[in-house]
DNA sequence: AACCGGCGCTTGATTGGTCAAGCAAATATG
DNA sequence: CATATTTGCTTGACCAATCAAGCGCCGGTT
């Protein structure tokens, strides 16, 4: 029997629906405000902030598709695509990877640089507004492991 | 100066970043992983189960497109797609509101209560497996408010 | 009672993502 | 060493969401 609890289980707490609700509402909302924030400001949609952001945090600023899909959260085609889009703004270059050429590197250029390092104030201070000044007061270090495990997702069984 | 912050703010903790980053992660493999379990179990994707689930929950399981859009956080134009798709599956009919003849009533049928009821078993498994087992030991009603609080989109000033 | 601005909803165009198929380089196999 | 399989990435087709424009009805004005 593949669904062990087909019946009617026990259903939430008040607590726990609420917390289940209020997720949804804030994986709705906060992506959209913090983007909004942004682009008012500085003009980077949040999916090519972090492409950029991981880039800039490697030691030679350049990084193969694969793992740049990963840290993003991304499909590896969603990745092809933001870089091209990157690409046409003049934020990113691409070179094919040297020890394996069917590789390619997105490599962040000057422009890119700069432009991150205009936008990240601003994207701080909307992570800041938006999220973590709600949290004052929680152990983070226990959250962040809680949502460590929630976002590590084991596969369908 | 429209922006204050733009020089270089204080960069976040280490925790604040981890948890940062992990509600990323969480934004995004969550959504999915409980869809798939849904999928492969009983074929509702997250945003049509949502729309059936504020359905069932009114007296007489009906509601007007405005009311429900927001409650699934949905644009109008994106809930009239999902209730049309709802509608060819037969889980939901549509009928003209009588007070306003310009308004919609999306209804939920017979079948689309049944369909609810089987899938609501394995969606809530899905929830409390994926999500709110990682949070077991902390005050949920604490945290529920924390993210009602971030949840609630200030307008971008 | 004829108009007109606003409202409720749908529709068209676009966007940003996914999955599946394709292609070229790399690697394993007979 | 030739061929088959696998790997890394791109491309094509699609999909679900968005925004902006459109359409018909409402309700207040004159």
């Amino acid at each position: 029997m593949p669904n062990p609890s087909a019946a009617s289980p026990q259903p939430l707490t008040p607590d726990e629906e609420s917390l289940v609700r209020a997720l949804g509402q804030v994986m709705h909302v906060l992506p959209r405000a913090i983007d909004a924030d942004m682009v008012g400001d500085r003009q980077l949609p949040l999916t090519e902030y972090t492409a950029l952001m991981n880039l800039s945090e490697t030691p030679d600023r350049r990084m193969r598709m694969n793992e740049l899909a990963a840290l993003c959260h991304l499909s590896l085609s969603g990745m092809t695509r933001t870089i091209i889009r990157l690409e046409t703004q003049g934020l990113v270059r691409r070179e094919r990877c040297e020890e394996d050429a069917r590789g390619w590197n997105a490599v962040l250029t000057d422009a890119g640089y700069a432009r991150l390092q205009e936008s990240w104030p601003s994207h701080l201070a909307a992570v800041r507004r938006r999220f973590l000044q709600h949290f004052e007061g929680f152990d983070l270090t226990q959250l962040a492991r809680a949502f460590q495990r929630a976002g590590t997702a084991e596969p369908t069984d």
